[in-house]
DNA sequence: ATGGTTGCCAAGCAA
């Protein structure tokens, strides 16, 4: 059978549910996972969701910042809300959902972005953002032989050189800086985690799913950065049927500045 | 080098 997980910062989920019930109706994922609701969990859009099909909804979520949600057309079964770096912020969300010969254990997450200077000696928040992927070292790609891992969202990392509009531009810039890169991808290595986006497209081959908002013309100036991923155990990678990122989102009517990604499987 | 935009909510802060 085939199965699909998307994922998707949403910058607002309540603004943008018309985007969200345009996008489920047009690529029915059976997962969605959404970053950055800004929506305390008493008013999150429960039922639009299930109007849409999503009737098994798990949520983290606070008011003004951050907030993760998974949505899902199967049940889901929560199997934790971790708090990072000891702060209250709303920033992971794992389920357990049944897909096909298997169960997955699926983690959502919104990594901090970490303010302007990559400093962490002057800037608190890139410190924050640092010592939590150090902290996600211990998340790891569990599987057995019905059991498998995915860890989705929005990473607020682009680790590699095409994942950015320029590399030499950008190197200085929160979000593609060596430290940060690095430590990404030895965490990322360490938890035994596959990058599924890159296992389609070639590392050589530019690949974003963000553009500021700040840019007259995203199509024309086209200065993108990968900041959201999907990844996975080992073994379900020879069972990835496609990588889909939805780029015509970020030209809907009033958009997210991400777009989503979509993993389809056949399990 | 700087400023560019958006969303939270009603002033700046975070992204």
């Amino acid at each position: 059978m085939s199965f699909s997980i998307a994922t998707w910062n949403i910058n607002s989920v309540r603004l943008r549910m018309p985007l969200v019930e345009k996008f489920l109706a047009e690529y029915q994922p059976d997962v969605l996972c959404l970053q950055e609701t800004k929506c305390p969990d008493d008013l999150f859009p429960s039922k639009a969701f299930r109007k849409a099909g999503y009737e098994h909804i798990a949520i983290s979520g606070q008011k003004g910042y951050h907030g993760v949600a998974t949505v899902a057309r199967r049940p889901v079964e929560v199997v934790d809300r971790r708090r990072f770096c000891d702060i209250d912020d709303c920033r992971h969300l794992s389920i357990h959902v049944e897909a096909g010969d298997r169960e997955i254990l699926l983690h959502n997450f919104y990594v901090p972005a970490g303010g302007d200077e990559p400093d962490p000696e002057i800037n608190p928040k890139f410190r924050h953002k640092l010592d939590f992927v150090a902290e996600m070292h211990d998340v790891t790609a569990v599987s057995g032989e019905n059991y498998s891992s995915v860890l989705v969202g929005d990473l607020n990392i682009a680790p590699l050189e095409h994942d950015v509009w320029s590399h030499k531009q950008l190197l200085n810039v929160v979000s593609h800086t060596p430290i940060e890169t690095t430590s990404f991808e030895a965490m990322r290595e360490a938890g035994g985690w596959v990058d599924l986006m890159r296992q389609v497209v070639p590392p050589t081959e530019k690949l974003y799913t963000w553009w500021s908002y700040r840019s007259r013309d995203w199509v024309a100036s086209n200065r993108g950065r990968r900041l959201d991923h999907i990844w996975s155990s080992a073994d379900l990678s020879p069972r990835l049927a496609g990588i889909d990122i939805i780029t015509e989102a970020r030209g809907w009517d009033r958009p997210s500045d991400h777009v989503p990604v979509i993993a389809r499987f056949d399990l």
